[in-house]
Formats: structure tokens, C-alpha cells, sequence
DNA sequence: TTGTAAGCGTTATCAA
DNA sequence: TTGATAACGCTTACAA
């Protein structure tokens, strides 16, 4: 591969002034840009990346951990981060913890080593004092880890308000909530005390399921539906804290025999894309994800500048009905 | 951050001595070792991967390049490709190229600048010669570029004819193809050929509908099947080239009062692990999409450490039964 | 306006 | 067994 110097050679001025044209520094005139330019062409000359980052002490690569890319929420997560950071000139590099602690503390070495300029975690795993250690521009999604680290959530308190106040208003009388693990302190455990609240307020009877500590798991949202129906044969109205749960919920009631929405009506969360590809399609309480992920990069960037940021970004959410409720 | 410097000072040797312990490289004494990985320790150093890579003109990642990660299928491949690339110490650099040529190209060029070890190429776009110019290890899905780059793909000729047999013999008389615009080349054009070859051996009469150039488009997936009940209600059976086209056959059909499988059968291709979350779930014909993301995966190393590899590797397929057959 | 030379943080080649 | 020192390919003071 050619380097500057031998682009300098050909167009027979000095490695500076190459960089200068390349980087567009400084006074430079018409001819000698064209010549610089034409030698590159010349050789096809592709500036070291590498080379740039180290002198430069600056990689334009941004880290990207998420449980599962191929979960249908952070997939599309996913592909609007990479597509704003695309667009400002950042590259992605893709993490997939799996919920696994050493593959989440391996890679948040490995980010740090390849020297990207800022972390975007999805993904949460490991003890706040891990993330602290970072040292590095960073924003969570849905977690708060400390006072000084930005995250990203939707208004989890008021969609879980509105997602159980429609199943009541519905007629629903024995609720059901179906979510991750409470362990894991996220911040989309409002959804679950909204859910609480407001069917206590309203009286209305209700339990609660949860997955194991590893979440993510589709086998494992058969089971916990399983059980619920074992256990209360009579719940007439279900909220999931995913659409892929909701999903899993329609599935296990259409396979009981159950009839949606008229015996037991569902409703979901995360407004995923494909959750229209279902019949009926599921009623959720959306977020919006685009706007998330954009403002993650946003705020990656503005922090890698050295500007302050704010520390909390809750959006607002929309319930949108389909044919479960 | 402490460098390489820091750590030679605090702990009285030589860079290159603790370069060689950094490595394990030559004969070092268990007293020099535990003095230099004290200092590290100590000073919590961290190699800076760039200058790694820029010295040893080695980068150990590998660029990813993709229609879209979320599209459920290249999800779960980008998954395994990532996870197999983790294991073998290989970063990952996520390109969604939104089958935009710009974008692609811009995307080949920042990965070359990258010094990226080699390119894994799910989306083609652009003119063979493009990737003919990329002269770094590659390796395609479902595409055969040239000569001397290795392809992935799956048995697609065998997989329609599969697919169209079992239509056929469950009494399948007006058959429907719909799949991605013929025009790009691909090889999984073999499972529309196989669905002709095989409608035609057995007299049986079909038709054939497809995406545009830029495919994808779930929007146009449910006017795909609005026209195809518009201009010929009575197919009786549907093969999709893709679980998610199939699913939306699936769901166009339940909204026009067609029953599944009693009026019309529905079979579609991939496998993609949501296929299950339909009800019913949907017949198709299984890829090994871990497999094939392995060897993705691998080829990219081995061509990286010099060995030659096979240039067609093509994979099995199974009918995977489901309630749309 | 252009060039020289010293970094950036490693690895690799020689000597010692 | 260890250590200077020159790469790796680029940027950036500082000079000219």
C-alpha cells in the first residue's frame, strides 16, 4: 500500500504538504492541490487509518455493546446508531455481551484499548463500579449508573401507565405483567411500578413473571407463559415489557385457544417494526428508537468536544393500538 | 493514559523488555514477569491497539458489511459472525449499507483506510469490479464475484426445489414466487429457478412476483401481496424467499379471510429463529445461518495468515415443517 | 507558502 | 537474557 511519502515523491513536494492537502490546512493553491490530488490518484492512495488515530490520538470509532443485535430491539437500535454515526464520520465497532459478565468486561477492555473515542452500552451486566473505571465518553440506555454518566430511556412510568390503564378501561380484570429480571436495576422497571400502581389504585387484581437473570432467552418466554396459564388460567390481560414477549404471549394464547382480544387482550412495549408482521398486530407502547439511538451518537460526539451534557434524556412515549386490545 | 514508557520506568527494565513480556515473546524469568505485570497492574495499563496494529500492520478487525442488521436474518448472522470473531481475538466493524451503492463504496473505502484484516460482504451493490479493486481478504454471502473470492451461501437450487415438491404434493395448483429483484445476481436466484424448473417438470401453473432493486422494504412486501390477491385470488400456494416475506404472506392472507393451510399454503426460506413467534409458525426451508457466519468468519482468518482457501462452500438445507404446509 | 523533524505507542532488528 | 534504536504512517510545532 502507498504511503504519504510516496505520494509526496510523485508529486515531488514534502509529506507536509501532502497532509496539509489532505487535511485541508492552511493556504493552498490551485495547482499544487491538483497535483497532490492527482498523485494520489495516481497510486490510489488511501490514508492510514491507523496511522491518523495514533498521531491524532483519536480513533473516530465508537464502541457499541448490546445484549443480542439479533433481538429485534436493538437491531434496529443498532442500525440507527450506526447510521448517525456514519454520517458524522464515526465508525461502529458491535459488541454483543450475550449477558455475559466476562464477554461484557472483555469487551469494555477491548474498546478501551482500541482507543474508541466513546461507548454506547446497551448492555449492563457487570457492577456500577466497572462502568466507572471507563474513562471514556459514555451513554447507557435505560440504566443509571452514576451521577456524571448520560442515559438514554423512554418515560417507562408513564407507558406503563398508559398500557395498564388501557387493559383496564378495556374491561380487563386479572392482569398480568411479564418482564426481565428486577435484579438489574433498569430503569425500565418503571413500566412494572407504573403497572402496580395503577392496578391497585384501581383495584384491579394482578401478578407478576419475570425472566432469569440472563433475559433474552425465546425459549424461556414459552415457559413463563406456560405457567402463567397453569397457574391462572383466568388472567384476561397481559403486559409485556417487550413486543418479542407480547409476541411469545399472542402465540401461547392462540395455541390455548384462547381469543385475542376478546378472552385476553395484550399489549406489549418498544413499537419494533416488525411488530406489524403479526395478526393481529400487537398493540405497544412505542419509543421512539430512531431518536434514541441518534441522540447516543449526539451525545458520544458532543462529549468527545469536550462539552458538557445533560445527564438525563427520557422520551416521551406512544401508545399505539393494533388488534390485541 | 500510561504507555508502554510508564510502565518500562516503573518497573527499571527496557520497553522492549516489557513489549516481550506483552507478548510472551523469548526467554523471560517468572521474576521479571510478575515485576512487569505489577507495574501494569499498578499503573492499570491498557496496550494501545492502535499503535499494535499500526506497527505490526495487523488491525484484528474484520469489516462486516450488510443490507440492513436489523433484518432478522442478518441480525442473527451478524451474531454469530461476531461472536465467532470475538473468540478468535477479531473486532468487528458494523456497516448497514441500506443496499445504497454510496454508501457501500463510502463503506469499502473506510474500511480499507481501516486496515481492516479482511471484509465479509453481505450486501453487493456496486459492479463487480468494485470489489474486484478491494484487494484485502473477502468473503461474500450468496454471491459469486469472480473467480478467486470465496462465497457462502446455502444450497438455494435445492432449497426451492424442496420447497416447491412439498407444495406440489400437499395439492398446491396455482403456486406463487415472490423474492428479491432478479437483477442483482445473487445466487439465491437458483431457488426461484428450481420453483420454475419444478412447477414446469410437475405442469403445474404459477406466477412470479419480486421486490425492487432495493429490496427490503417491508412496506412493499404488503403491497407485493395486495397486488398478487388482486390479480390472481385463487393461488393456492406461496413461496417466499425469505421467513420475513413468507410471514407477511401469512398475515395478508389471514386479513383476506384465506385460511392457512387449508386454503392456500405458505413455505418460506431461512429459518430465522422469530419464524417461530407466528402462529402458526411458518414452514421454510432451514439455513444453517450459525454455521455459515463461522465460516465466514474463518475464511477471513485463513486467508489473513496466508493459506489458500476453497472458493465455493455451499451448505445444506432442511424443510423445516411449520403450520403453513 | 513549504519543509524539517519530533512525536503518537508499539514492535522488530541488532548488538551486547 | 536484556537493551538501544529504527521502523510503522501520519500530524504538527517550529523554521525557513
Amino acid at each position: 500500500m502507498p504511503t504519504i511519502k510516496d505520494v509526496a515523491l510523485k508529486a515531488g513536494v514534502s509529506v507536509t504538504t501532502v497532509s496539509r492537502v489532505l487535511n485541508n490546512r492552511g493556504y493552498l493553491s490551485e495547482e499544487l492541490k491538483s497535483k497532490v490530488y492527482g498523485a494520489m490518484e495516481e497510486l490510489n492512495y488511501r490514508p492510514n487509518e491507523l496511522a491518523r488515530s495514533l498521531s491524532r490520538s483519536k480513533s473516530n470509532i465508537i464502541g457499541l455493546i448490546v445484549p443480542h443485535v439479533s433481538h429485534p430491539f436493538f437491531g434496529e437500535l443498532a442500525s440507527h446508531i450506526e447510521d448517525h454515526a456514519y454520517r458524522n464520520g464515526y465508525k461502529l465497532l458491535l459488541c454483543n455481551s450475550q449477558l455475559d459478565k466476562t464477554k461484557e468486561m472483555d469487551y469494555i477492555d477491548m474498546l478501551r484499548s482500541s482507543r474508541v473515542d466513546g461507548i454506547i452500552m446497551g448492555s449492563h451486566t457487570l457492577e456500577v463500579e466497572a462502568y466507572r473505571q471507563i474513562h471514556l465518553p459514555i451513554v447507557t440506555f435505560d440504566r443509571k449508573l452514576s451521577d456524571n454518566i448520560p442515559f438514554i430511556c423512554s418515560d417507562n412510568y408513564n407507558g406503563g401507565r398508559l398500557a395498564t390503564t388501557l387493559l383496564i378501561d378495556k374491561g380487563c380484570q386479572k392482569l398480568a405483567h411479564i418482564g426481565g429480571h428486577p435484579h438489574l436495576d433498569l430503569l425500565s422497571l418503571g413500566r412494572y411500578k407504573a403497572f402496580q400502581d395503577i392496578a391497585e389504585q384501581r383495584g384491579v387484581w394482578y401478578t407478576s413473571l419475570h425472566t432469569d437473570i440472563n433475559g433474552f432467552n425465546f425459549q424461556e418466554y414459552e415457559r413463563l407463559l406456560e405457567q402463567l396459564f397453569l397457574q391462572h388460567p383466568d388472567v384476561d390481560g397481559i403486559f409485556a415489557s417487550s413486543d418479542i414477549i407480547a409476541a411469545y404471549a399472542l402465540k401461547a394464547c392462540q395455541e390455548s385457544g384462547r381469543r385475542v382480544p376478546e378472552d385476553i387482550r395484550i399489549i406489549g412495549y418498544d413499537g419494533i417494526s416488525l411488530r406489524g408482521l403479526l395478526t393481529p398486530s400487537i398493540t405497544t407502547i412505542r419509543q421512539p428508537i430512531e431518536e434514541m439511538g441518534k441522540l447516543a451518537v449526539d451525545l458520544i460526539l458532543e462529549q468527545v468536544e469536550g462539552n458538557s451534557v445533560a445527564m438525563e434524556h427520557v422520551f416521551p412515549v406512544e401508545l399505539e393500538e393494533g388488534g390485541t386490545t
